[in-house]
DNA sequence: GCCAGCATGTAAGGAGTTACATGATTAT
DNA sequence: ATAATCATGTAACTCCTTACATGCTGGC
């Protein structure tokens, strides 16, 4: 019996952002990933797409077609093949559910706050907070440019979903910091 | 001018550990790590708890003392050093306060829920929202056990912080499946 | 004229995982 | 007896990042 694999997860970013229909290059991937995937997953590295890119093309998933702008300005424009969708579309609905993977250094430095100076250990905590409250600022404005498209029913769902969880990060560590504050000084 | 470095992030989570003042195993360190530090931040894995804490020691950060039970139960249980108490500290007050870093390969899927099936799709996140709880739960019973003892006291703090967290993440699942289960047909 | 943005790629290395290998002790 | 838990470690490999390398185009 064959086991069925799957490619890794980045793979499905890449064929995810093309799965939308629009042709896109290396760079316009990576830029739009930054604004849309990098709010639930980590978006990629520039040279991670071409590699990735690459690797898609050969196993026939992607086809690249040469969209230069000019004699020497060289572009290659991606777009999903049927069999790119199939693989797409099976990973969506057969992958294990996963639990969401977490790194969260300023959660972890808190859990070591018994050997922090205080004083460091809010300031810690309020720029976290601050940059949780500017990404959710970031993240309403996408949301809000999504409207109420059908093409982007699933991705506003999603933004939906981030926009809560962020206010409710943002209320967690706006609590946890008042707490520190209160605690004597060591 | 000398770059002040700082060790890999896995470092502190064993160093972290170590600070609370008991002595441990590799062991012991991955079984308390599962069951503390996994709840906001990867743990690692056991060929890695044991791979970083010779590198610790090399570097002077801990020491272990042979701790085996009988004569061929080999067995090492390590402390802190008073440097890697200064490192641990260092690194708590002096590092760059990080993003946190999410793979939610969930909300990924739901992003790409045009190419799913509607009915996979339900069941993704009936399943991710059966977990959520089951995580909640568990954290209510590591939170309990921690009570409001002053040692904990930081523990206590990132486990209420982490209850908020999956109570809302809950709800927004919640919230995302209905709008879900309302679509229709394909 | 220069800088920001567009555009692509290679090479080296870091961080972590899985698979493998081994064996003692304790509970059923 | 036999399975689960305790206990340690190595080797290979995967995935991904950073640093490097290159050069065009458009705006100020």
């Amino acid at each position: 019996m064959r086991e069925e694999r799957f490619l890794r997860t980045t793979s499905y970013v890449v064929l995810g952002l093309l799965s939308f229909g629009r042709e896109l290059t290396g760079y316009e991937l990576k830029q739009w990933a930054d604004e849309s995937i990098a709010f639930f997953f980590a978006s990629p590295a520039m040279s991670q797409i071409y590699t990735e890119l690459d690797r898609l093309e050969a196993a026939g998933f992607v086809r690249g077609r040469d969209a230069s702008r000019g004699a020497d300005r060289s572009r290659c424009a991606y777009r999903l093949t049927a069999r790119g969708t199939r693989e797409l579309a099976r990973w969506v609905d057969h992958a294990p559910v996963a639990a969401p993977a977490l790194k969260h250094t300023v959660a972890l430095r808190l859990f070591l706050g018994h050997v922090a100076d205080p004083a460091r250990l809010r300031a810690i905590l309020d720029e976290h907070l601050e940059r949780t409250r500017a990404t959710l600022a970031a993240l309403e404005k996408v949301r809000a440019d999504l409207g109420d498209d059908e093409t982007w029913r699933f991705p506003a769902l999603v933004a939906d979903w981030g926009e809560r969880y962020l206010a409710g990060e943002a209320d967690a560590v706006a609590a946890a910091a008042r707490r520190v504050r209160r605690l004597p000084r060591r």
